[in-house]
RNA sequence: GUGGCCGUAGCUCAGUUGGCUAGAGCGCCGGGUUGUGAUCCCGGAGGUCGGGGGUUCGAAACCCCUCGGUCACCCCA
């Protein structure tokens, strides 16, 4: 490895940076103010847990076995980068036992030692929640419609809701049996490959794109079937509270999601924007077993995660984007003396009235600063000028009309606002 | 983890079958007289052609290794 390679960010992760993190602040802003609307609060959970937590996840899949960024530290701990949500937060609340329900929402990043392409990456952001202590459907229909809206919101307009019930403890292994039977009657020509797959999880067969595996998935036994009363009564009610918010929705009997605490509702969002390896912008559902896994009393949950950089993808490939607010006002400082006070108090001054302002270092040329003001978006430049300064006044001018008048200093805030409200109207 | 494609200035790319101090557009910086942008004109900075090794009189171009990106599979946000 060269010296060069060793300063570049490692494979698979990136920077966030201006102009593009502007979106992020916004999608994160937006995300923030749907889940306080919505009644959740904010949990910041460690970035590593003891690799036992996430374990308990899912021993047997991908993300737990084979991508898992392990560590131990000098004290001998064995950790783990958090791969996934859900995890943190049920062992929080079953270490810190607040009273149910329990709603929260999260951003964060999760790892994942995976083989990296667009839309998939080592290092990724998710915005989420998880709703703790109730069973109610009601529920499930609030997390679904709080992702749902958000979307909506960002203008991300293309994508569809695919829901599926995975049945509860009881019923799961009946369907499991009659899958792997199914599966073994009429798939073993299908070679090695599809063989070993129905042996560790016949589950994980139903989603895979294999051409020649198809006809076997086709005819295979649907979860759906197996359901319990009770189970089947819970998937009913959320598909109702669904049907009456309006929010579209395709049953997809086949839908398996990575891992195994899911119980009862699932669901995913795919964007026809993005191709086929990572059109999945959020997913989630419930896990009414977890909580008790971690040693605390028996807690239904359900949640969901939702990747940032996908959003952002499929945004981008639908030539949407959010609005990102800029600039207010530039100052431009005509006095030649860079080094002077009256235009850094003048600008201090704006920002304390709550318009965002920049300005020009270092005692450019005006003509430099003049450009400056252009490239950084401001609708409105002020120019402290020497003549003006003489009549205790200040030059104002319309970077898109090109229009300029003087205006008293002391004035010069009203007339900012007076602006303002006029375009807002 | 398996297989394919790609890697030249900040960005998008051009560089004929290996041959002259490696180019363009955009962007960036400066100038076009005293204090005015986005247009126009002029000038400038910026690249050890991802990195290392090899073949050759000579390599950005050919070979090997390596790093990174990307696509499919796997899996997932």
């Amino acid at each position: 490895m060269s010296r060069d390679e060793k300063f570049r960010a490692p494979k698979g992760v990136h920077d966030v940076l201006p102009p593009d993190s502007g979106q992020w602040a916004v999608i994160v802003a937006r995300f923030a103010e749907r889940a306080r609307r919505y009644g959740y609060g904010l949990a910041i959970t460690p970035m590593f847990e003891h690799v036992e937590v996430f374990q308990r996840v899912g021993e047997h899949t991908d993300v737990v076995s084979k991508e898992m960024y392990e560590l131990t530290d000098k004290g001998g701990r064995r950790l783990a980068l958090r791969p996934e949500g859900t995890a943190s937060v049920v062992r929080a609340y079953v270490e810190h036992r607040p009273a149910p329900p329990w709603k929260v929402w999260y951003v964060a990043p999760n790892f994942r030692y995976e083989r990296a392409q667009k839309g998939r990456y080592r290092q990724h952001w998710q915005l989420g929640v998880e709703a703790l202590g109730v069973s109610d459907a009601a529920v499930d229909v609030e997390v679904i419609a709080l992702l749902h809206g958000f979307y909506r919101d960002l203008g991300l307009t293309d994508v569809r809701l695919l829901l599926n019930s995975m049945g509860d403890a009881q019923t799961r292994p009946a369907f499991v049996a009659a899958l792997r039977a199914h599966f073994l009657a009429h798939g073993r020509a299908l070679g090695d490959e599809f063989l070993a797959r129905v042996d560790a999880n016949p589950m994980r067969v139903l989603d895979t794109k294999v051409e020649a595996w198809q006809d076997v998935i086709e005819s295979a036994p649907q979860l759906t079937a197996y359901l319990s009363d009770v189970a089947a009564a819970h998937f009913e009610q959320v598909q109702e509270g669904l049907r009456a918010l309006a929010i579209d929705v395709e049953l997809a009997p086949r839908l398996v999601r990575g891992f195994d605490y899911y119980t009862s509702t699932t669901f995913e969002f795919q964007s026809a924007a993005l191709d086929a390896a990572q059109n999945a912008v959020g997913g989630g559902g419930r896990y009414d077993g977890l909580a008790e896994e971690f040693g605390g009393p028996p807690t239904p949950g359900i949640g969901f995660g939702t990747g940032l950089e996908r959003i952002v993808l499929a945004l981008d490939a639908l030539g949407a984007s959010v609005d990102v607010p800029g600039i207010d006002v530039f100052v431009v400082d005509g006095l030649g003396d860079g080094a002077g006070t009256t235009v850094g108090t003048l600008v201090e001054a704006l920002r304390a009235e709550g318009f965002a302002v920049d300005r020009a270092y270092g005692g450019r040329s005006v003509k430099a600063q003049w450009k400056a003001a252009d490239k950084s978006g401001a609708a409105v430049t002020v120019m402290v000028g020497r003549d003006e300064l003489a009549r205790d006044a200040v030059a104002v001018k319309d970077l898109a009309s090109g229009e300029q008048v003087e205006v008293p200093r002391t004035g010069l805030v009203a007339w900012l606002m007076a602006r303002n409200e006029e375009i807002s109207r």
